[in-house]
Parts: structure tokens; C-alpha cells; sequence
DNA sequence: ATTTAGTGTCTAAAAATTAGACAATCGGCG
DNA sequence: CGCCGATTGTCTAATTTTTAGACACTAAAT
């Protein structure tokens, strides 16, 4: 099993920081625990984090999720490499949609299932080790190129930057 | 404004394929209709399809979804470059979250707006329009890998398949 | 204090990319 | 039908990038 480093959880409800802090001890090597996400993107600076699991409402009587939203937006913009998987007691189809739109690895709704949540973050963790090769980076985007032209290669050269035999070579590498 | 091309619309319901056929009728080229997704692959072969509409229910009295996610998965296994947005009236946050994850481009909740179907449709394929060229997508690709071992260049580029050297040059052209 | 892993830099050879050219082919259109 | 523009498949030769390998240096771990 690997190593599953350190969790950051956000919510403004002592009680659930508290609940989620031990069902999450287990498995993650540390638990860091933020009552707003004023702080967040200070932390992330200081701190080596690995996944952040993000209330959606901070703002007292509104349960829109749009603080969640933006929060995670800020994070993402800044260190689009770190997972945010969102929470919130307040869910609804449009919410999830909005939330995965902007890049939130997955979206848990509140009551939680402790093992289900676990197994949510593991999975999310176990995605982002997944690191694939410049090359097979730049077959696919070649392939979804020449996909969007229709098959001209010609055209696709030209919006990927390189020149029309690169696109030759490159394709025949790739049978 | 940009030419939208052909959507495809795949429900079993022949009232709401109408009712669909006559909304979308004023912003594509071309609507087709499948009233069952058995056939869309085939379909997609022989045709020239931009965006698949995609109803999640097929079998009588099973309103699980499962349907729509099989069918949304063997869609983008042969053509991930087709967007597909999914659609249905048995919405649950679980459903939108298991849609997306597969690859959905959104998702929608009968009953629909039609302004704001249209709207978000068009999003869709607008944002699909973006080609980034091969630069771009190497550099993205290199700041997640770095990111990912935390700054380490010489794991970087092992991950990445290429050498360490290479990778000081890459960085370099990007400051 | 020794070992290990990583950095920054260099060389020279090998490989990829480039601009530019060419004839052949395709599709649309008068 | 025959023309025309766009695209293809294929070259060359110059340029740039990538590679393996090496070296001294630093930081961290044992």
C-alpha cells in the first residue's frame, strides 16, 4: 500500500473537523484542519498537501455552495496539481455538475459513509499518481487534433504548432 | 457565430425526441435521433456527429441510469473526441457525479429549459473548439509532472521518458 | 564520516524538426 | 467535362533537439 501523505480538511463546523479527522486518520498519514478557507492558499504555500476535501458553505444562512465554488477555483488556479474533493450537506444535481465542471476530483455529500469516503479519497489519490509519458501525452492530443479537422492533417499541423511532415513522423511512430 | 454542425439525440421516448428535434432545430445544421443507442456506434462511424444528447434510461422500468454510463463509456472508448452530454429526468447528485467522471461534458435534468439546453450545448462545443498546440500541452503536462514529485527533475523526467537533460531544455524555453 | 540521491553543467553523436520544393490527387464549380 | 485550389505523399539539406555519458558539487540520510 502507499503512502497516502497528508489531507487538508476544510469545513467550518468544529464537530464534523473532529469526526472527519478520525475517520480519515487511518489511512492519511496526517490530518491538517482549516475552520475557513481564508487561509487555505497560505497553507498550501507552507505545507506539502495531497488532497483537500472542501466544504461548500462558509457564508452564515447561505448554502448556495457559491463559496465553495470560488474557493476551489482560487485553489485550483493555484496548485492545480493538488485534488479538491468538495462536501457539502447542501447538494444537488446542478451543485455537482458546476462543482466537476471546475475541476473538484469528486463530490461526497453530507451525512457521509466513513468507508465510502475513504475509499472516494483513496481512488482520487490513486488517479492522480497515474503520470503519463510526454509521449503518450502528445499521441493523444495529436489524435484529438486531427479528429477536430476531420482528418486533415495539413490544418491539424498548423493549430499544434509544428510543421505537416512532424505530424507525418509522428503518426508513423504510432503506426 | 460558428457553424454547430450535427447533434445527435438518443432517447426511447419518440415524444421528447420531437420535442427536442424542434429545440435544437434553429442552432444545428442537422438533428438526428436514435430512439434506441444500440445503433449509435455504427452511426458514428458513417456520420459526422459534433455532439451526442444522451438520455440515461433504455430498459423498461430500470431507472438506475446504468444504462447511459455503459453507453456514455463505449461512445468516448471510440470516439473521445465527440463531447456527450447526458440527460435525464431520474437526476440524483450520484448520477451527475458518475456521468461527469466518465467523461460527460454536462449534464441536464428533464424537464429542460430549452434556452438554457441550447446555452449549454453550445458552451460545450465552443469549448471543444479550443485546440492547444503541442507546446502548450508538453508544457502543461511537465509543470503537473514536476508538481507531482515535488520539484524533483531527475524522477520527473524518468516519469515523463525523458532525460534529464531534455527536460532542463524544455524549462529552460519556458523561463 | 560515508553513502546515496540529486543538481548543474559539459561533450559529441544521433535523431528530430525545419523550410522549401515537387508531382500526384482530390473536391468543388463554372 | 476541365479548371483550380487545397491537400497529400515524398524528397533534400540545414538546423535544432535529444541522447548517453561524464564530472564536480550539494544536501540528506546512515
Amino acid at each position: 500500500m502507499q503512502n497516502y501523505g497528508t489531507v487538508l480538511v476544510i469545513d467550518d463546523n468544529e464537530a464534523i473537523l473532529t469526526a472527519l479527522k478520525y475517520c480519515l486518520a487511518g489511512t492519511f498519514e496526517r490530518v491538517m484542519t482549516l475552520n475557513s478557507p481564508e487561509s487555505v492558499l497560505k497553507v498550501l504555500e507552507q505545507e506539502e498537501i495531497c488532497l483537500i476535501l472542501l466544504d461548500m458553505n462558509f457564508t452564515l444562512g447561505v448554502n448556495s455552495g457559491q463559496d465553495g465554488l470560488l474557493w476551489l477555483q482560487a485553489i485550483r488556479k493555484h496548485h492545480p496539481e493538488i485534488p479538491v474533493v468538495l462536501i457539502t450537506a447542501y447538494a444537488d444535481v446542478s451543485l455537482a455538475v458546476r462543482g466537476l465542471k471546475r475541476g473538484a476530483a469528486d463530490f461526497i455529500t453530507k451525512p457521509w459513509d466513513n468507508d465510502e469516503l475513504v475509499r472516494k479519497l483513496k481512488d482520487v489519490l490513486d488517479a492522480a499518481d497515474e503520470v503519463a509519458t510526454l509521449d503518450e501525452v502528445e499521441a493523444e492530443h495529436i489524435r484529438r487534433a486531427i479528429d477536430r479537422f476531420h482528418g486533415n492533417l495539413t490544418q491539424a499541423a498548423e493549430v499544434l504548432g509544428i510543421t505537416r511532415q512532424t505530424l507525418y513522423n509522428k503518426m508513423k511512430k504510432l503506426q
